[in-house]
DNA sequence: TATTGTTATACTCTATAACTATA
DNA sequence: TATAGTTATAGAGTATAACAATA
């Protein structure tokens, strides 16, 4: 029976969960000299090379506000901008040689980060919690 | 048995639903005029009245930023700053009647908004998943 | 001297509105 | 005209360093 205190039991779990998770993150960004949004960033461009409104969509941001954000990335080396032949309006992001290798240490540092994150829990209990949030969150991104 | 690879699973889908979470609250949070910083604040204050110093390490901030945090917050009538007697360095931060209200409102907008993110689940799913959640973040707010 | 909070300053993030170039 | 992206501008959030008041 899931009842409404059951619900906002839940939601506070949620919530706790979250903040938690966005301050191990933050913190793992700004080991590099990076902020969260930066991170997300190159989380999405690990397998996509999104158009500007593209990745403000994904990132559900303005996009004039990308591109301040591009705009740091690109200064520090990690993305470039890549006209799109056939319609000179469109610009593609994607990273640089840089930027992949960036990506790929936060990733490795982000799993390990988040495992510690649950690592009090028991195995079986790990296990359902995983179960449940693939269920739950399996294609958002 | 707990593999690299159920980590790395996990730690993705935690990070995806805590990016969900997030953005479920800034959205919450934009409905009010607030950010999710001020939300926070809120939060915390609904049944403490921390010190500036107490506050900012609930946080994660440093203490110059929740000068300004609480500046905005006590502008639109939110909290209050209350005087600390026997040591006149302390400040205490406490919501005002109207940021009583304010706090209830979005904590019953927050259980709602949050319990739509894992409404798909099924029931059963949901259980573990809240077991599982408090379990790792009872206590740590 | 040490602690508490604030101020000064600078940078990132974000949105709105206006603009340019291309279609 | 419509679309893609940028620029101009303004406000919030954040940190570091220096400061004032109090202990």
């Amino acid at each position: 029976m899931s009842t409404e205190a059951d619900d906002r039991a839940l939601g506070d779990a949620l919530a706790r969960m979250s903040f938690e998770v966005m301050s191990r993150l933050t913190q793992l960004a700004a080991e590099e000299g990076m902020s969260l949004t930066q991170l997300r960033v190159l989380g999405v461009l690990r397998d996509r090379r999104p158009r500007m409104a593209e990745l403000a969509k994904g990132l559900g941001l303005d996009r004039s506000s990308v591109t301040g954000l591009i705009d740091r990335a690109q200064s520090r080396g990690l993305v470039e901008r890549v006209p799109e032949e056939g319609d000179g309006r469109v610009v593609r992001v994607a990273l640089t040689a840089e930027g992949v290798l960036a990506a790929q240490r936060m990733t490795a540092r982000m799993a390990e980060l988040l495992a510690d994150v649950v690592a009090p829990l028991p195995a079986a209990t790990r296990a359902s919690l995983r179960a449940g949030l693939e269920q739950a969150f399996a294609s958002r991104g």
